[in-house]
RNA sequence: GGCGCCGUAGCACAAUUGGUUAGUGCACCGGACUGUCGAUCCGGAGGUUGCGGGUUCGAGUCCCGUCGGCGUCGCCA
């Protein structure tokens, strides 16, 4: 070893003993006479003093070439600091080592991305410089956040009787859902591996297989455009167990939740954790992951904007179209005349052709520029179901249902963001079930599977099937934190003739099935026990429990938002030796 | 693919309504300094304002295009 100790481990215990750091130069400063170095490695930062007497004149001199990032061996006594010099702000700041001789290990080049700065540079140089933007001790605790995590999840489902088993990388592409990263064969001759989107064909195999509790850190890999949450491959802790319900599945990511919420964050969350349903969550939020840490809830008035003069509400309620709205307590002195108009122009983008809004006065009555519009018996009901009080700021989107939903959803996380309505440190963990089986798809004019065609229907919900697939059910549930789908899973069809009449239902005609899926058909054919498991979302898991802004911050080396690598510049072109053996041809 | 924000020295930023030789801090180079901790002080060097075009007497600033980063809609079973 070229070190004794590490830079975060000396303290007054030590001294007046000999001790050898290794580590970066963090900042130095010169004073002529003597340097101080702050010497920094993940473990922490520690002041190594070349000053005389303790420090050889020679050896004082040679220091003065030290710069920013070099890399140093020094070795010294450990001593208190001087009367009046301790430095509360370090961790090892009552103590230094004074230098009796050190070793430049290495240099550096003025770095483009320091370490040390209190704030980072632009996100573009941190990910090109990426090795040293990992120096910063930011960087360093939220790997060891992500280490932390997964061994975690390890060692829980080991406990509980979990067996890892690794399944392939490269696969066989499966065109619903994602986009599939492609690998061409050199072997076969216009032919193409898939990276896997998730491994669940594998994981259901095993399962019939009889392996009745899997698990796995499996890297997936989705071609699709990103976003803040979203990268082009992610890590997803992939199980599946075999005969269980989805309460078992649950029960299980319930006890892993409240194991790592305690280690990683000190907090005690109750366990079960609270359940909402598909329908319910889109009723009272407007989408399938809803931010419970504050209200602020949907609140449906159809009924009453259908007595209303004013068009806009009652022609959306005569077609069938919905009119909801929110409660923004207290929202006047937030929100402005102007503030409303630039909330108009936000839930445009999702769609609504409108925003309409209230003030409710000191004397409780509603008012508005569309008040006209409305009896007075009329608003006073709109205020009662909205629980108006003076100063509450009441605001309507009416449009078809998939609008109201999408726009009020977005104008609810906006205020709730806006008004501080939940604190940043809270963390709200639950889970949203009892999901469509399909989506109806109104340009192909057909049913989508809403999870994956592998999904099972609630058991109550299997005639659905054949008579109204929309109203179909699944056994399936996503883990939300914060808002976030952190993990979701299903119960899978164990059944070959519920799985030839959902593929059926998809459009997915028999012999399509047996061409993409023919090795789970035919496993399902032998002896398939009910099997069913989730994956959850390790990035995402990262990102929140480490309360950063974006997925990129929790991984060591990701993508852009256009899928490159800023420090290794892939993807790259390849020599054409490689494509020709690969037989394939650029269309250019 | 659409929309929005951003791009000025190694880094972070400034530059009046379109107007002189594009400034400041940090970093860098040289010098001073025996206890600093974002050290301080003196001096110096460092610029194709992402790239291309246009408008103008004159463009960092306005317009068009393009490249890149970020956010978002579509997309993501």
């Amino acid at each position: 070893m070229l070190r004794t100790h590490t830079c975060g481990e000396l303290s007054e215990k030590l001294i007046g003993e000999t001790a050898t750091l290794c580590g970066w130069v963090d900042t130095y400063r010169d004073h002529g006479g003597g340097l101080f170095v702050d010497l920094r490695d993940r473990y922490g930062l520690t002041q190594v003093v070349f000053n005389p007497p303790d420090t050889p004149p020679a050896v004082i001199e040679a220091s003065k070439t030290l710069r920013d990032e070099y890399v140093v061996q020094v070795t010294g006594t450990v001593a208190a600091r001087p009367e009046g010099m301790a430095n509360a702000k370090m961790q090892t700041g009552e103590i230094e080592l004074r230098v009796t001789e050190f070793v430049l290990l290495n240099k550096s080049l003025t770095p483009p991305v320091s370490p040390s700065a209190p704030e980072p540079p632009g996100e573009d140089l941190r990910l090109k410089y990426r090795f040293l933007d990992l120096r910063r001790p930011e960087m360093q605790r939220t790997l060891l956040l992500r280490a932390s995590i997964i061994k975690g999840m390890r060692d829980y489902f080991a406990e509980n009787g979990f067996i890892d088993i690794e399944t392939p990388v490269l696969g066989r592409s499966t065109p619903e859902g994602a986009r599939d990263y492609l690998v061409p064969s050199r072997v076969h001759r216009g032919t193409f591996y898939a990276l896997p989107q998730s491994p669940q064909l594998y994981k259901q195999i095993l399962m019939i297989a009889g392996y009745d509790r899997y698990v796995q850190v499996a890297r997936c890999f989705r071609d699709e455009d990103l976003r803040a949450d979203r990268q082009p491959e992610f890590t997803q802790l992939d199980l599946e167990m075999t005969f269980v319900d989805e309460n078992d599945v649950i029960g299980v990511i319930d006890g892993l939740v409240a194991k790592l919420a305690k280690a990683e964050l000190g907090l005690e969350v109750p366990i079960p954790l609270p359940r909402l349903t598909y329908d319910e969550a889109m009723e009272r939020f407007g989408h399938d992951a809803p931010d419970l840490r504050f209200g602020l809830e949907l609140i449906d008035c159809t009924d009453l904007a259908s007595e209303a003069e004013f068009r806009v509400f009652s022609a959306v309620a005569a077609s069938g179209g919905r009119v909801r709205g929110l409660n923004v307590k207290q929202g006047t002195s937030h929100y402005s005349r102007r503030g409303i108009d630039s909330l108009t122009s936000f839930v445009a983008d999702y769609g609504a052709k409108g925003l309409a809004w209230f003030r409710v006065e000191e004397d409780g009555t509603l008012n508005s520029t569309i008040a006209k519009n409305f009896t007075p018996e009329l608003l006073a009901k709109f205020g009662e179901r909205m629980g108006a009080e003076p100063g509450d700021l009441l605001l309507y989107v009416a449009d078809k249902y998939e609008v109201t939903c999408k726009a009020l959803y977005a104008l609810r996380s906006k205020i709730g963001r806006e008004m501080r309505l939940y604190d940043p440190d809270a963390m709200h963990f639950s889970w949203v079930v009892e999901f469509p089986m399909f989506d109806y798809d109104e340009e192909t004019k057909s049913w989508q599977a809403m999870h994956h065609p592998f999904t099972a229907p609630l058991p109550a919900n299997l005639d659905l099937l054949d008579t109204d697939p929309g109203k179909c059910r699944a056994q399936a549930y996503d883990l939300v934190i914060n808002g976030s789908e952190a993990g979701g899973g299903t119960i899978r069809i164990h059944d070959a003739e519920v799985q030839k009449k959902v593929f059926n239902l998809l459009g997915i005609d028999a012999t399509t099935a047996v061409e993409r899926f023919g090795f789970l058909l035919d496993a399902l054919q032998f002896g398939a026990p009910p099997h069913g498991g989730i994956a959850l979302g390790i990035d995402r898991w990262v990102m929140l429990f480490g309360k950063l802004e974006n997925i990129r911050d929790g991984i060591a080396f990701p993508k852009t938002q256009k899928a490159t690598d800023l420090m290794t510049e892939a993807p790259g072109e390849v020599d054409l030796k490689q494509l020709r053996e690969l037989h394939i041809k650029l269309d250019e």
